[in-house]
DNA sequence: GTAAGAACATACATTTTTGTAAGTATCAAA
DNA sequence: TTTGATACTTACAAAAATGTATGTTCTTAC
C-alpha cells in the first residue's frame, strides 16, 4: 500500500530527507507524530505502558475511534508497540518502541514548553 | 471572540496549564504549533526573514490561501512577526518573535531528528 | 500593449478528519 | 438478569481543512 510508494521515494531521500519537499516521506511521519492525537498518545505512553481505556481517561477528549486509529498509525510507523494477551475480556498494553522513546523524548519538550510558556502566549494574544 | 474565551480558562489553567485536559489553551497552542503547515512555516523562518513568496517557494506544496492562513494564525498566536512596507508591489517581511523562536528551538529539533532517522523509521515499517 | 510579479482576499467545491452510535464477545459483580 | 468493563470495528453524518480559480492594484520588463 502507501508503504511501498514511501519506500520507493526513500531511495531517493535516503540520503538527506527533507520535510520542506512535498514528497519526502518524512512529510507523512511528521504529520502522523504531530497529528491532533498523536503527540498526545506519545506523550501519555512517555509516562509508561498503558492499557487501551487507561489512555482513553488520560487523553482528554480523544473518541474511541480516534484513539484506536492513531495508536494503530504509530504502530505502522514503528513507534508503539502492542501487546495484546488473549484473554476475556480483552487485554492490551500499549508502550513506547525504542524509537518512539526517541520521537517522545522531542515532543515531550515541545509540549512542556507550551505548557509553561502559555501564560506569556496568551497575553500576548491581547496586544 | 475566541481568544476572550481562552483568557477565561488561563485564570484556571494559568497555576498549571496542561495539554492532557481537552478545555486547556494549550491544546489550541500545541495545535497551531503542530498543525500541517505551521511546523514547516516556523522551521522556515527559523533561518531568518523570509518574504511571503519566498516561503512559498520554500514550503513544497503549500497553497497561497493555507500559507496566508497559517501565516495569520501564527502571528495571532504571537510567534510571528509582519511587517509591511507600503509599497507597490507589495512588500511583507515574515519574521519570528522571541516567543516564535523559543517555539522553534523545538520544533526544529524534532524535524531534525525525523529526518535523520527516516531511514530507520521506514525500514521498521516493513517488519 | 501585454504579460509578470507582489501579497493577499474571496467564493466555491472537494477532500479529509472527526465525532456519534451501535455492534461484538465474554466474564464478573450487583 | 441486567449492567458494566474490556478493546475494538463499522456505518453514517457532520464538521473542518484544504485546494482551485479568480480578482485586486500598481509597476516594471519585454
Amino acid at each position: 500500500m502507501a508503504d511501498k510508494i514511501a519506500h520507493q521515494f526513500m531511495e531517493r531521500f535516503d540520503l538527506q530527507a527533507n520535510v520542506m519537499v512535498a514528497e519526502c516521506p518524512s512529510r507523512q511521519i511528521l504529520g502522523h507524530l504531530t497529528s491532533r492525537w498523536g503527540v498526545l498518545v506519545m506523550i501519555a505512553l512517555m509516562t509508561g505502558t498503558h492499557r487501551f481505556a487507561a489512555l482513553r481517561r488520560r487523553i482528554g477528549g480523544v473518541s474511541e475511534r480516534m484513539l484506536a486509529q492513531t495508536l494503530q498509525q504509530l504502530e505502522a510507523d514503528g513507534f508503539v508497540l502492542r501487546r495484546a494477551f488473549d484473554v476475556v475480556p480483552p487485554h492490551v498494553e500499549y508502550s513506547l518502541t525504542p524509537l518512539g522513546q526517541e520521537a517522545g523524548a522531542h515532543l515531550a519538550p515541545l509540549v512542556g514548553w507550551i505548557e509553561t510558556a502559555l501564560p506569556r502566549i496568551l497575553r500576548q494574544d491581547a496586544a
